[in-house]
DNA sequence: CGAATTAGGTAGACCCTCGAACTAAAACGA
DNA sequence: TCGTTTTAGTTCGAGGGTCTACCTAATTCG
């Protein structure tokens, strides 16, 4: 029972839901604002010219006013309305973007990531200083901080456990939030990668979609009516352990035959091993199965089957209007969609098949990235 | 981007929230609900007033004025604050349930069903006049109808499909909103019955639940993040068809391996017939296993098993905080418990399952009638 | 150059919540 | 007995929200 409405709340209701139709549609009339966001016209009014007052959107001669009556003024984001960084921790490497509040990416760069996590912090930070330093303008304030990470995060910023980084219980986002000066958001990597769909990419506009990211894992985060679904202790969306072939390959997690154990980068280099192709990583088993490897190929399709299974409950519980494919899952997509798509046909119920789109991610692996901004974009709409 | 957001929309949830909080706290003071809505004091008074104003709340002398101050006045839902009903259609029987609008039960009977849609109809109307009279005090009028259907409905309150009735693409909320002059409501059965389980049952207080119920076949409703989740189409929840057994038995839907051919009531039976159990229903099952019946109970622990297995999908999906089991499950889950607990604790992911509660309904067969009633309910609350 | 047309702003009514001051009703204490 | 204290609940005004109805601005058309 915690969300008390009051009109403030309301009222930052309107100016996230004018500001995202914005995005959407930029260089739309105020008028088009009326019929996108179902809001009054004066409302819509009121909350422009606030957006206006507080310069996060401008207005712009419209070039071609052909019609009789007034001309239009075209609005749009304005560029100099602040600048977000969405980050990405992983043991390797940390990934960090910088975008226009209106997603428009500006850098991207990377630098090494650790298993030490205040040396990750540092390398974190650093980074950051650098993005921005490299995508400052003149007037162009940073908006806030998202990072996605590998991890079962709880609803207040604690990390629980994050098996491929090492650590476990500790106050992440806290430590930080103490890094920085404007506001930080921490949230687990697939959930962070499914609002960065919702908000930029593949899932825009649909209220109910869930996408599937494998790389070292396979992750999901799951958006629901309209909002992204977090599951009672913030773990929802564990998709990778699911117990798929009883008595299957051994998993990470100690458990055997989970989806995580077939279909993570990983799991499918050493499938591929096993077979006798020894490689690098998916780009080199996209590769050989582009050349026509049968191996790979064959391989690759009893992935995408059991992909394909797993979705299939995915979708059967959830009822989704698309599944989004994103993560390193990318870059084998074309060779393991064919057997998802048979896979769903077969295992998904009908009617739940009838809306069903499946989509790749137009991130690939900056998604995570992009989640960050998502999430720096969500949290300065929401803050006061 | 649906739902505008007015004074009077909050003004309703208010409202609704105290009400709800006066039904699960009956008899407790204004100030009590000043902490349990989270509401202004100034607010809670207003709201109080209106609900007395209105009839649907009455104060009462507290009993016990033992401390100092002014003694408090408990705040009840009062008894003639109306009646509401709820139905459950099926193709044998139609159950009728009638309750207050604190969810006290006042009349409970069953009227015949029927594959013929204008015949059920008929006879649920019929069924309601003579329930409605039997429950009749001094002025307390109906406040609405709710409907379980077993079907695929959408959010227009279209039937999409019942296969156990043979209907298909019907308006059924229209044509029995016809039948009477107050609100009706009409949703899937597993749907409702989790909302029941939310206001009246094994939920109540929980955000995030699942509400697994075995009639003739296997449904699920989700209570996600609060509120229910009906996916996409409406059409989320759709447990009984999950691919649990690759080649396994054949389901009514005419694929195979479904979890439903093997877990729902017929699939029961039919799977204790094969082994040499002729039986009538899982009354006589539950009967043979309590008379310590070794073919019974390995079928049950196998059915438990397999429902375990299923279970551990959706809880490492959705992370809920308890999975309620409804319907005839609750005839023999003394049997099926013990395997349903092992192939969790086996199959979902520790953090999941340490939060994780299973539960009986309370309801028995009645969930879904009291899901109608749920329905009503809320319809009554949510309405200007 | 006025009428028509369309975009957008404004004023006032009417709601809401909330903080603070206020009233109500009891026990306590001298 | 009667003020003081304590607790419960109400009222009032400020501040802010949306919405209806009207108003102004800027253009084309005849």
């Amino acid at each position: 029972m915690r969300p008390i409405v009051n009109s403030a709340a309301i009222r930052r209701l309107n100016r996230a839901r004018v500001f995202h139709a914005l995005r959407e549609h930029p260089h739309c009339a105020q008028r088009d604002l009326v019929g996108l966001t179902g809001l009054d016209k004066a409302t819509t009014s009121a909350v422009v010219a606030q957006l206006v007052e507080e310069g996060l959107v401008e207005r712009r001669e419209v070039p071609r006013p052909r019609r009789v009556g007034r001309p239009e003024t075209a609005l749009a984001i304005a560029p100099s309305a602040g600048l977000l960084v969405g980050a990405r921790l992983e043991p390797g490497t940390i990934r960090i973007v910088t975008a226009t509040l209106a997603g428009t990416v500006i850098e991207q760069l990377q630098t090494p990531g650790s298993r030490d996590i205040a040396t990750a912090i540092r390398s974190l930070r650093d980074g950051i200083d650098r993005a921005v330093r490299a995508g400052e303008g003149p007037e162009r304030p940073v908006r806030g901080v998202g990072v996605g990470v590998p991890a079962l995060m709880d609803r207040d910023g604690r990390l629980e456990l994050a098996p491929n980084l090492g650590w476990r219980d500790s106050p992440i986002a806290a430590l930080l939030q103490a890094e920085f000066d404007v506001p930080v958001h921490v949230d687990n990597d697939s959930k962070a990668a499914a609002l960065a769909e919702r908000l930029f990419g593949a899932g825009r506009g649909l209220d109910d979609f869930v996408c599937v990211a494998g790389h070292s894992g396979v992750g999901c985060g799951l958006f629901l009516g309209g909002r992204p679904y977090r599951g009672a202790e913030g773990f929802a969306g564990e998709f990778g352990h699911i117990a798929l072939v009883p008595g299957g390959r051994t998993c990470g997690c100690g458990k055997r035959g989970c989806l995580e154990a077939y279909a993570s980068e990983p799991a499918i280099l050493a499938q591929a091993a096993e077979r006798g192709r020894t490689l690098d990583d998916l780009w080199a088993a996209a590769d050989a199965a582009r050349a026509g490897d049968p191996v790979l190929l064959g391989l690759l399709e009893e992935v995408g089957g059991r992909l394909g299974l797993a979705l299939s409950y995915l979708v059967n519980l959830t009822n989704p209007q698309a599944v989004i494919l994103g993560g390193n899952l990318c870059v084998v997509a074309p060779f393991i969609r064919p057997a998802i798509d048979r896979a769903l046909a077969e295992h998904a119920l009908e009617p739940l098949r009838r809306s069903l789109r499946v989509a790749i991610s137009p991130f690939g692996a900056d998604a995570v990235p992009m989640g960050g901004v998502a999430l720096a974009l969500e949290g300065f709409l929401a803050a006061p």
